[in-house]
DNA sequence: CATTTATAAATGCAATTGCATCTACTAGAA
DNA sequence: TTCTAGTAGATGCAATTGCATTTATAAATG
C-alpha cells in the first residue's frame, strides 16, 4: 500500500508538472490505442482498467470533453457505444509516456534489477 | 496497481459488510495503539500514514466525531493537539482485524507461501 | 526586542468517487 | 407477440479528496 502510493505520488506530480492528464487518462489512452481502430466498448474499457462502471463513464465524460476521445452510438447495439481515442489522445499518450517512463527508471530501475522486477512482477500477478 | 486495487476492494467490501469503518481508520486506530497513552501529534500521525495534512485533518475530524479518538490540545505547544484512540476505538479496532485477517489469508496465504511473501515484502520495501 | 521565516493544523471551494437508482435497450421464456 | 429478466450506460446526491490558502503559534535572525 504505502509503495504503491509513493510510486504514484511521484508519477501524478510528475505528470502534472509537465502540464499532462492524470495517469488514470494514460491507463485509458493506452487500452484504447492497443484496441486499434475498432475502438472499444465502455464496458470493455472498465473491465480492462479494472474501474467501476460509473467511473468508466465519468473517465470517459472528461476525456471526450478534452478532446482525447470520441465516443459514437454502437450499431450493433442500441444501448451501447464505441470509443475510440482521436489523433489528439494519440498524441497525448505518446507525449505521456517519457515522463512516466522516467519515473519508474527513477523509482524502480535504480532499486531493483530486472530479475528481480520481473519477481515482483510474478509475485503480484499470483495475487 | 490492479493487484492493489483488488486486493482493497475485498477488504473495504469485508469490512463495510461487516459494518465496519473503511481500512483507513483500522490503519489509523493501530497507530494510534501503538503509540500508547501518550497518543500522537496529528503531524506525526500523517508521517506514519503517509496521508497527507489535509487528508489526515479530516480523518481525524471523522474520527473523532465517531468517538473513535479523543483529540486535546498540546502543552508544549499551542499550534498543536495530541490526539489518541479511545476505549471505544480499541475495541472497534479489535473487531476489525479478524475480518481484515480473514480477507489477507484468502487472498494472499492461499496464494503465497509464506517465503514468497516475505520476498514480496522485501522487493516492495526497495521501492 | 522586532521582524521575518517556518511549522501545525484547519478550511473554502472545486473535482472526484461511491452508492443507488434510472433509462434505454436486448434477450429469453411463456 | 408480450412479459420478464438482464445488460449498457448515465446520473443525482452525498462523501471524500486535492489544492490553495488561512490562522495561530514557534523559532530564528538582525
Amino acid at each position: 500500500m504505502s509503495t504503491r502510493r509513493k510510486l504514484l505520488e511521484a508519477v501524478e506530480a510528475a505528470l502534472k508538472s509537465a502540464g499532462h492528464p492524470p495517469l488514470s487518462w494514460y491507463d485509458a489512452l493506452l487500452e484504447l490505442e492497443k484496441a486499434g481502430p475498432e475502438g472499444l466498448r465502455p464496458f470493455e474499457l472498465k473491465n480492462r482498467l479494472l474501474l467501476p462502471q460509473y467511473g468508466t463513464s465519468r473517465l470517459l465524460d472528461r476525456m471526450v470533453k478534452a478532446g482525447l476521445v470520441e465516443r459514437q452510438d454502437c450499431e450493433d447495439d442500441g444501448r451501447g457505444q464505441i470509443v475510440a481515442i482521436s489523433e489528439q489522445g494519440r498524441s497525448i499518450r505518446r507525449a505521456m509516456w517519457p515522463i512516466y517512463a522516467r519515473v519508474l527508471s527513477d523509482t524502480i530501475g535504480t532499486k531493483l534489477t530486472s530479475k528481480e522486477a520481473m519477481k515482483l512482477t510474478r509475485l503480484l500477478s499470483e495475487l
